[in-house]
DNA sequence: CCGGATTGTTATAGGATATAACTATCAAAC
DNA sequence: GTTTGATAGTTATATCCTATAACAATCCGG
């Protein structure tokens, strides 16, 4: 089947997004998490007593969606919640939350290692730049 | 907020794949079709007479899920059907299916030229063959 | 102190995708 | 030529993800 579109940039992209996705997704199962999961963690770790709203923001995932979604790394003992004034919890991860991160992360490094070595050489350290251009020049 | 997320390659990936996938979805808004929608009438254009399953397994779409999408087209009157044995059923547009088609394809080259415009010259020739290597490395 | 913005939350709707099952048909081996 | 396995199209359904609207409580700047 002739697929004119495979060299069309944003077909590529959205196709090797999802590919790259459905890859990552299926490693991190094993841990018991999804991406978003691990984004959530990781953010918060780096970013200890942010507010939920606020990790939202940086992941543009909706004020209400982020509340299942807390609610089941809460569930598992992964984060926990302290109140900063009246409205607003600052989120931290429980000595549980950041051995589980240990281990996502173990699994993230690997998985983009293995992303950048599919790359010839020639292209590869031109991805990045180009990626943070098309991410923010919109 | 600290964003360690950000030189990922894999989560670049994503989030830049979405952005674009939200601003092109924009713009064919406006001429009443979704992505998917123009992903197959373009393949049906240069694959004329292909089937339902041929096109849905380039595109990675489930048998299933072609039928509403394909009804939608046929609705519409851009797609239609004629028998290729007893089983099977071959695919073409219709003349307002072409016209539709060169509308969205006038969208999507400038779209794809708009893309291919952010990113800083020295990094461009090699967004395709990067982004090749990790649809088909996996 | 007041008014507008923000936080967390509930409920709900929509879209996209995956799975299972079924019929009818084709194709190839025997 | 008949049986058998694969394929096409379809229906129905489940699930997940995301978007929207509304609400109460709280914060903050003027």
């Amino acid at each position: 089947m002739d697929d004119t579109l495979r060299d069309k940039p944003g077909y590529l992209l959205r196709r090797a997004a999802s590919a790259a996705t459905a890859e990552l997704a299926g490693k991190l199962d094993h841990l018991g998490l999804r991406q978003v999961d691990a984004s959530v963690l990781i953010l918060i770790d780096s970013n200890p007593l942010s507010t939920a709203s606020a990790i939202g923001r940086t992941l543009d995932i909706q004020r209400a969606n982020m509340v299942p979604l807390l609610k089941r790394l809460e569930d598992a003992g992964w984060v926990e919640r302290s109140p900063i004034d009246g409205k607003s919890q600052g989120l931290n991860l429980t000595p549980a939350g950041s051995a589980k991160l240990a281990e996502a992360m173990a699994v993230i490094e690997s998985f983009e290692a293995s992303l950048l070595a599919r790359i010839p050489a020639e292209h590869r350290d031109h991805l990045l730049p180009a990626l943070h251009a098309l991410w923010n020049g919109g």
